[in-house]
DNA sequence: GCCGAGTGTCGAAGCGCTTCGACGACGGGT
DNA sequence: ACCCGTCGTCGAAGCGCTTCGACACTCGGC
C-alpha cells in the first residue's frame, strides 16, 4: 500500500493520455478544446492515444476548471392542464439540439420551487435555465432575473423586458384560426380554450389565444363566444351541448386542447350535427394528431421542435455573452384539413 | 491586479464560510456531510454562516473530490407507439425522488445510441442510470453490463441475470382482465394491444400482457383473441368493425393502449353495441384517464409513480454497495368502473 | 495519577482538468 | 547578421471540495 493513496478510478485521464502520446497534459487539452494552435502531427497522435484508451474527460475536473458544466437545466412544468404530449415534445426537442451545442440537459420539475433553481444555479450544476409554461406573472421571472445565469423561457410573461423568451404566437394563431372560418363565410364560431384552471393562473398562451379569436371575430364581424373547456369526456359534453343550446347558430369551433377533440367530435355526432357539413372544427394541436382523426382536423399546430430548438439556441447564445433577443414569437401555420368546409346556410331547424 | 488570478466566481466557497466561521474548511465540510462527529457549538456556528453567506457548494468540485455527482441520468425512448402521459408520469416520479434521496437527474434520449450513454458514464456525469422502456432483446442490455456504473430498467428484457429491474407484472395484469371478464361471465373476449411496432421490436410489456390475457383465458375456458392496435381513429374503427363481423361473439374487450380507448368506444357505439350492456371494456390506463371516461372505465393502471419511485431507491441502494433484486414485479390493481358487467345472455342476432 | 479510548478539530494532499505565462525554434524583414 | 513575431509546446498554478492522518483534549477505570 502506497501511503494515502486512494484507490484509482479505473477510468483513463488526460495524464494517462498525456503520458501515452508523449506530450504534456496541457497540449492534449488544447487538443481538445482547440483553444491553441497544435501540429497535426501532435494532434493526430493525441487522438489515437485518446481513441486507444478510451478516455473520456471527466465532467466534474472539467466543470471545476473551467467554471462551465456544459449542462442546461430544463425546468417543466408538473400542473394539471398542461398538453402532455406537447411538453414532451418540448423536452425531446431541447435534449436533442442541446447536445448538438454539446451541452446535456437536467431535468427539474418546479415543485421543488425556488429553491431548487437556486440550488441548481447557485451550485454551477448547470450553466443556463430553460424555463417552460411561464404564466402571465410567473413568481419565477424575478427569481431567474437575479439567479445570475443566463436563461430563456418558453412562454411570454406578461413583463418580459430584461428577458429572452420564445413562443408560438398563440394571438396570431387564434386570429388565423378565426380568420379561416370566417373566410369560409361562418358568422359565428366559438373558442373552446383550455381547463378554467389554466386561464386562472394566467397562462399565457390560453389568454394569448382568446385575445386573438376575440380581436380577429371582432375585425371580421364575426360573433364570437369563447369558453373554458376542461379534459374529460362528461364535462365536454356537457359544455358543448350547452354552448349549442345557447347559440344554435353557430357552425365554426376552435378547439385549444388537443385532450377535448375527441370527445368534442362525439359531442357533435350525438348533438347530430355532422363535421364539416354542419360545423366546422379548427384544432390548436400537433400535426400528428390530426392526422389521426376522422375526419382529419384543420389545425393550427403548435412546433414545439422549433420553438425548443430556437429555445436552445438563444440559451447557447446567452452562454457565450453574445445578445439575444427579448421576445422571439414564431409564427403560427394553418394546416387545411377535412374539419372545415363552407359555412351552410343557417338552418335553425336544427335539433 | 494580483498576479495571475483570475476573476472569482462571485458565489461565496467553503473556505469563505470556514472564515466567516472561524473555523478549518475540513469542519464545514464535515458539518455538512455528517461524516464526522461535530459539537453543536461549532456547527450551528457553521450553519449560521452558510446560510448568512447564502453558500451552495460546487457540484463540480464536490463530484471531483467525492468522485460522486449526485446526479442519475433518465434515459427516455422516443419512440413512436409509447404511451407519452404514462412516459410522463414515470419521469416526474423519478426526478421526484431522485431529489428526495438528494440527486438531480439529467434527461437522455435513447437516440445518441449507446455512444451516448458511455459518454455519460465514462465521463463520471452520473453515477448511475435508469433505463426506460427496455425490450426483450434490448441492444443497450450488454453495454449497460459493463458500463461499469449501477443502472435500474423500467422493464422486463428476456434475460435479466445481473441486472435489477422493476416493472408492474404486466402477464398478471393481462390476467386479471381475462379473470374479471370471466367472472362476470364472458366467454368470448378479445385483446386489443399495443401497435404492431411494439410487438415487432420486442417491448416486454405488450408481449408479457399477451401472455397473460391468453393464459388465463386458457385456464378459465374463455375463448380469446389478441390483436395488435394502432393509435388512429380511423385504424381502430377498421380494426374492431373486422373484429366484431369475424367474432360476433365477442362481449368483452381488453384494451392496452390509451390512446385506443377514445376510438374504441366510438367504434362500438357506430356499431350499435352499447357499453357495458353490450361490451364489457377494461383498459390498461392511468387511473385519471379513466375516471374521465364515460362510462368511467374497469381499469388496470400503470403504476408510474410507485414503479418510478420503486426504481429510484433500487438505483440508490445499488450507488451505495448494498445487494438489489434482480426483478421486481409490483402486482397489477384491477378498479371496477361502470364499463364492465354480467354478460348478457349471447344475442346472436345483433347487427 | 496514569493509561487508553474516545471526541472534536485542523492541515494538507489530492480529485482531473483548464489556462496562463514562458520559452525554444523558426522565418521574414531590414 | 539581428530582431521580432508567430507557432507549438510545456510546466505549474489553481478551480472548490472531500478525506485522511494527526493532534490536542476530556473522561472514566483502576
Amino acid at each position: 500500500m502506497s501511503g494515502r493513496g486512494r484507490v484509482p478510478s479505473g477510468q483513463p485521464t488526460i495524464a494517462d493520455v498525456a503520458r501515452h502520446a508523449g506530450v504534456a497534459v496541457s497540449t492534449v487539452s488544447y487538443v481538445l478544446s482547440g483553444k491553441r494552435a497544435i501540429s497535426e502531427m501532435t494532434r493526430s497522435r493525441v487522438l489515437a492515444s485518446i481513441r486507444l484508451l478510451g478516455y473520456h474527460p471527466n465532467a466534474g475536473a472539467r466543470a471545476l476548471a473551467s467554471r462551465r458544466a456544459n449542462v442546461i437545466a430544463l425546468v417543466l412544468p408538473l400542473r394539471s392542464g398542461i398538453q402532455v404530449p406537447v411538453v414532451m415534445q418540448f423536452a425531446t426537442a431541447v435534449v436533442t439540439s442541446a447536445r448538438r451545442h454539446d451541452h446535456d440537459v437536467l431535468l427539474l420539475t418546479s415543485d421543488e420551487g425556488p429553491a431548487g433553481l437556486h440550488r441548481i444555479a447557485a451550485g454551477a450544476l448547470v450553466d443556463g435555465l430553460l424555463v417552460m409554461d411561464v404564466e402571465l406573472h410567473d413568481g419565477r421571472v424575478p427569481l431567474l432575473r437575479d439567479l445570475g445565469r443566463p436563461s430563456v423561457l418558453i412562454g411570454l410573461p406578461a413583463e418580459s423586458r430584461g428577458l429572452t423568451c420564445v413562443d408560438l404566437d398563440f394571438e396570431r394563431a387564434g386570429q388565423v384560426c378565426v380568420e379561416h372560418l370566417a373566410t369560409l363565410g361562418h358568422r359565428r364560431v366559438a373558442l373552446l380554450g383550455a381547463p378554467a384552471a389554466v386561464y386562472d393562473r394566467g397562462t399565457g398562451f390560453a389568454h394569448r389565444t382568446r385575445a386573438g379569436v376575440l380581436a380577429a371575430a371582432a375585425r371580421h364581424g364575426v360573433h364570437a363566444v369563447a369558453l373554458p373547456c376542461e379534459e374529460n369526456a362528461a364535462e365536454v359534453h356537457r359544455r358543448v351541448a350547452d354552448l349549442f343550446a345557447r347559440h344554435p347558430g353557430i357552425t365554426g369551433l376552435v378547439v385549444q386542447n388537443e385532450a377535448a377533440v375527441g370527445p368534442v367530435q362525439a359531442t357533435l355526432a350525438a348533438l347530430g350535427r355532422r363535421i364539416p357539413r354542419d360545423v366546422s372544427v379548427v384544432a390548436v394541436c400537433p400535426d400528428q394528431f390530426a392526422e389521426h382523426t376522422s375526419p382529419r382536423l384543420t389545425r393550427v399546430p403548435v412546433p414545439a421542435d422549433q420553438i425548443g430548438q430556437q429555445a436552445v439556441s438563444l440559451l447557447m447564445r446567452k452562454l457565450g455573452d453574445e445578445p439575444a433577443p427579448e421576445v422571439t414569437l414564431l409564427p403560427p401555420r394553418l394546416t387545411v384539413g377535412d374539419s372545415t368546409a363552407a359555412a351552410a346556410t343557417v338552418d335553425t331547424s336544427l335539433p
